[in-house]
DNA sequence: CCCATATAATTAGTTTGACTAACTAACTAA
DNA sequence: TTAGTTAGTTAGTCAAACTAATTATATGGG
């Protein structure tokens, strides 16, 4: 067993989320979506309605590429623009249903190749997993 | 807690690393490299030399895509094309030092900002999430 | 009150990175 | 030897990133 200070957990964890997550995009394909529309479609389902600038700070892109992208997304049926009521500069940006399903469609994808591979695991991994995913959670958030 | 049956399981963890990773992707900035030049070299630094086709593959992109990635990583001195003897078609992509110590800095800025969060976990945290790293390699290659 | 400054989003223009199609060179096998 | 395949490059296009500048609206201090 290697050492277990944080430094190698968290290369060891990087390496691993990373590997993971690589094998999983093949499935992504399926939606005929571009990974950037696709995340951000993500974070406004799970994140719920948002405004423009928040959305693009949630993806790490300035406020014009998510301009375009929202743009492009809108045009496609997938999210609608509405005026922020409390603020006449704002957008409020939400998923249609279209939107939804579509993304949806895509995160079916990814995971039943990820599942599939889950349900190989003895219980006791799928535990040891399901604590991991836990701490990673904690450890996206700044202390 | 919840239910720990793989589709469950694998959805927490999918989440969980697209959440951490995106958090440590913030470290990036410091190399003044584009993500997929960071990758490429990363692909380099650990897997070894290798050909074009190899490391298009690797990255899920294209030859054409990765020729022209490669030719700019070779004009700015971070890799360096070697034919391959065994056959005249081929090459050998090799990172110089300056790629890899280009590279290398990336990868602490990645690894200091996790590290820093692991280190605030308790000891057996940080073991289960290092169990939990070798199990994620798993899930990353095919069955 | 109103002006200066800040913020939300967009537009314009550029660069990078992705693709397909088409090409050359070299290897392989019938 | 010649037909087919594989390795890599070139050309051309498109999507997605950036910065700079614009418009519209908010907001705080004199």
């Amino acid at each position: 067993m290697a050492k277990d200070d944080a430094l190698d957990v968290a290369e060891r964890v990087h390496k691993a989320a990373i590997r993971m997550l690589r094998a999983a995009r093949v499935a992504d394909a399926t939606t005929g979506l571009s990974a950037p529309k696709l995340s951000a479609l993500s974070v406004l389902v799970f994140g719920g309605a948002m405004s423009l600038s928040a959305l693009a700070k949630a993806e790490q892109v300035t406020a014009p590429t998510m301009s375009k992208l929202v743009g492009d997304l809108e045009a496609e049926g997938l999210v609608a623009k509405r005026a922020d009521k409390a603020d006449k500069r704002g957008l409020r940006i939400e998923v249609t249903a279209k939107g939804r399903a579509l993304m949806e469609k895509g995160r079916q994808a990814r995971l039943a190749l990820l599942t599939a591979r889950v349900a190989k695991l003895s219980r006791a991994e799928r535990a040891q997993l399901d604590a991991a995913a836990a701490l990673m959670l904690k450890l996206a958030v700044a202390a």
